[in-house]
DNA sequence: AGTTAGGGCGTCTAGACAGCATGTC
DNA sequence: CTAGACGCCCTAACT
């Protein structure tokens, strides 16, 4: 099929796909056109990766813009929704505009309602449906890429739910499902009502194989000799093999320890077959590594990068992994060691993949798990960029003649297993039931069964009768929600509350919500009976008994501390208590107890007993402590943070990535966002207390800093160096000697005037002016100077490097 | 004496979505 | 009930 034989198309494109040399559709996208795809019939198609899914995506949009409405696009990762972005921009020339909406991309409900297609992650969707975006009915045609993820245990029925949402509130929608190739994807089509195109079709040839001894065996029964020779493991016999064809290789490894460390080994042998060139290119590239961030990982990754290699991981900063990622597809990187977000990511195809490790550690299985043919395959997709490679090749490593028949059966011949709704856990019901009686889909129990019937798990269930397990779900679930006051349930009829009504739009797990609102009004309780009994006790009787042992803590170390300034600390939450109250909500990830650990924090919980909101689980009795001591652990990082600690020393001490930091502390600041408005709507006091400890988590600031830190082109660092040169504040930075300034910026003269620009200041050229270097008071550690008393007692080991409170951290 | 290969032992384990409301003289 | 790769330290054997 050609493109000027596609039907519903609007005009303009099929010359615009015949121009991008076009001719004739892949064999899964001409039959999608045959089964209705640009007549508006809902599609699953499930086809191998790198297919031609995209395509068969815009078709379908731009064929439903043609006949009235807009077209919405879910991803699954932020990363893809920026780069669906610029691939759908090239429509914006025949008149169809393109936006964005994630919930770090800055776009507002009415901005969208312009624009023809829309691209958003499935939870964003999600809470546009539950805050009604007028728009949504609007919508003529939903693309869901990647619906394979509703196998997901946490974010796969986000997914389910929102897909069934969309269809009730717009009975015509077309519905095209985009899935990797799966068991039962006929099923994914009943669920959506949707003709299933399936094919193992690819553009460019795969190959899979095990690479035992000295050969690759492939699929097709050929070999290709590769025995490891100089190298002692298969992997850099393979990278090196690859490399003398002029290919690239892909290597998936169980962990990030591991990654980096075979990038290391990796980089040994990339770095004999780098021209003059790349070598220059790679080491301007292994600069910008080191300007991201000064953590260590930052260092290791720029040095294997001048040679060729990179790792790839979730710790990496997001700068960090779309270097690596862009320089792969240049071709300058010559190989990738990566933990499986590099397989889920963004597109990075490869001559080569090599799979290493194909067991992964998970804790509730008890040991090394296989992964699921699906992943494996998933993998194994990323072999072969079309265009450039006359072939993929995809490589399992064995150590066994029994292993590579393990392989063989276990994968490679291996159908991909059927995907199996996870609905029915109880942490998805909580929020989803939640939201939908707070947006008004079901006003009774039997209303709400009745819209989950339009979910997969209801199709999957069905058959076998299972859906009383639901029921029975949803009834402990709204039980729960019923005690914490979220609903109210009124003979049959069920209804939010307004504070139900809040946690919905906010996007909080109720679990944490609960959490957030008990440690508030605990705390509210605490101040009142200790500080001035001024406040009405909230008439919930249940509340006062259940924190009266808190209480009765936070009164007794009132009166052994007993001064002025003890009293206003214990006004409001420190810094430490409220990340400690976000940290322990089931909405942050948390960090892992390492050896040595338990006790370390088991001695600071105590330290700083009186800051903790709500009642600390006993060491002895109770199980949820080691939980609250993760919690501290991730409470800890972010007052680091809050308290300027380097990043590097952050990393190291808590065993993280720059990465990894910037995502606790992009957590912390949603959810305490979401407290102070929580402690807003209750009318609890503590909402100045939160909104500033939220401020000096975004910032990565003191107190003292806030002002300057908020300055666009001002981050932390500069904001201490400008402070401690005595540029204390944007008015400051308006009215200070410009060598000053300049000095303080170390004579960066650009970046001066740019700030300088930003904060509004009359004339921000630097030309001509003297540097001034910074004088004595910058010999001054921020640490140990201007530190309120409640910090100084925590910090004191942090840059002084004296005996510290917190024990061996070092 | 310095270096390296190899064994024993302890440690540690993938990923990443979401609210709100804007700023400056 | 269940794993395994890595790094570190130690020792033995080698140059």
């Amino acid at each position: 099929m050609n493109p000027a034989s596609i039907p519903g198309l609007p005009s303009g494109i099929s010359e615009q796909l015949a121009d991008d040399g076009i001719e004739e559709l892949y064999p899964p996208q001409a039959e999608a056109v045959d089964a209705g795809l640009t007549t508006g019939e809902s599609i699953v198609a499930s086809v191998p990766t790198a297919s031609g899914k995209t395509l068969i995506a815009e078709l379908a949009m731009l064929s439903a813009i043609e006949r009235g409405g807009k077209a919405l696009y879910i991803v699954p990762l932020r990363a893809l929704a920026s780069e669906k972005k610029s691939e759908f921009e090239k429509w914006e020339k025949h008149g169809f505009s393109v936006g964005v909406s994630t919930g770090s991309y800055e776009s507002s409900g009415e901005w969208l309602a312009t624009r023809d297609i829309i691209v958003a992650t499935s939870e964003k969707v999600d809470s546009l449906l539950r805050n009604n975006a007028p728009w949504i009915a609007d919508l003529s045609c939903v693309v869901a890429d990647e619906v394979h993820l509703v196998d997901d245990r946490h974010r796969g029925p986000t997914l389910e739910v929102t897909l069934a949402k969309l269809r009730t509130v717009n009975p015509g929608l077309q519905t095209v499902a985009l899935s990797a190739t799966v068991g039962n994807a006929s099923e994914v089509a009943d669920w959506l009502d949707a003709t299933l195109v399936q094919s193992d079709w690819r553009p460019i040839e795969l190959r899979t194989g095990v690479h035992y001894g000295s050969a690759i065996n492939f699929d097709d029964g050929s070999q290709t000799a590769l025995p490891t020779g100089s190298h002692d493991r298969q992997t850099e016999a393979i990278v090196d093999d690859t490399l003398s064809d002029g290919g690239s290789t892909l290597v998936f490894v169980n962990s990030r320890r591991n990654a980096e460390s075979a990038a290391k080994r990796q980089a040994g042998v990339t770095k004999r077959h780098l021209t003059d060139s790349e070598r220059s290119s790679l080491s301007e590239l292994a600069d910008a590594i080191r300007d991201v961030s000064d953590a260590e990982t930052s260092d290791t990754l720029a040095r294997v990068v001048e040679k060729g290699a990179a790792f790839h991981h979730a710790g990496l900063a997001a700068e960090h992994r779309s270097i690596v990622e862009d320089a792969f597809r240049d071709r300058l990187l010559k190989v990738i060691a990566a933990t499986p977000t590099l397989a889920a990511g963004v597109n990075t195809p490869s001559r080569r993949v090599i799979i290493r490790d194909w067991r992964r550690y998970d804790g509730e299985y008890g040991g090394m798990k296989p992964l699921a043919v699906l992943e494996i395959h998933q993998m194994c997709g990323r072999a072969g960029r079309p265009g450039l490679d006359p072939y993929g090749e995809a490589v399992l490593l064995a150590k066994s003649a029994d292993e590579m028949d393990e392989l063989f059966e276990r994968y490679i011949w291996a159908e991909p297993e059927a995907v199996q709704s996870k609905l029915a856990a109880e942490p998805a019901l909580r929020t989803h039931v939640l939201a939908t009686i707070a947006s008004g889909f079901a006003t009774t129990k039997e209303g709400l069964l009745e819209f989950l019937d339009g979910t997969l798990y209801a199709t999957q269930t069905d058959a076998g009768g299972e859906f009383g397990r639901l029921e029975q779900v949803t009834d402990s679930v709204l039980a729960y929600l019923d005690v914490n006051e979220f609903i109210e349930r009124d003979g049959d009829s069920l209804s939010a509350t307004p504070i139900g009504h809040t946690v919905s739009r906010l996007y909080l797990d109720p679990m944490s919500a609960a959490e957030i609102i008990d440690g508030l009004r605990s705390f509210e309780e605490g101040a009142t009976t200790a500080v001035r009994r001024s406040k009405p006790t909230p008439p919930d009787g249940e509340l006062e008994t259940a924190f009266s042992t808190a209480s009765d803590l936070r009164e007794t170390d009132q009166q052994e501390t007993g001064n002025a300034d003890d009293q206003e600390t214990i006004d409001r939450p420190t810094p430490l208590g409220l990340y400690h109250l976000v940290s322990r909500t089931p909405d942050m990830y948390q960090l892992y107890l390492k050896s040595g650990d338990k006790s370390t924090y088991t001695e600071l919980c105590y330290e700083r007993e009186s800051e903790f909101l709500g009642q600390v689980p006993s060491e002895f009795e109770d199980v949820r402590f080691e939980e609250w001591l993760s919690a501290l652990k991730t409470a800890r990082l972010l007052e680091d943070w809050a308290l300027e600690v380097d990043e590097d020393r952050i990393t190291d001490r808590y065993g993280v990535g720059p990465g990894d930091i910037r995502g606790k502390v992009e957590t912390a600041q949603w959810l305490l966002g979401a407290a102070e408005e929580l402690a807003g709507t209750l009318e609890l006091g503590s909402n100045i207390a939160v909104r500033e400890a939220k401020k000096r988590i975004e910032y990565g600031v003191r107190d003292e800093l806030l002002d300057l830190a908020g300055v666009r082109g001002i981050g932390r660092k500069r904001a201490r160096r400008l402070y401690e040169a005595g540029v204390e504040s944007r008015t400051d930075l308006r009215d200070a000697e410009k060598g000053v300034i300049l000095g303080a910026l170390r004579g960066r003269r650009k970046t001066a005037e740019t700030i300088l620009e930003n904060v509004g200041r009359e004339n921000p050229s630097m030309a001509d002016v003297r540097e001034i270097e910074p004088s004595v008071r910058s010999a001054v550690a921020p640490d140990t100077s201007d530190v309120t008393d409640e910090e100084s007692e925590s910090t004191s080991q942090t840059n002084s490097g004296g005996q510290a409170s917190l024990g061996d951290f070092e």
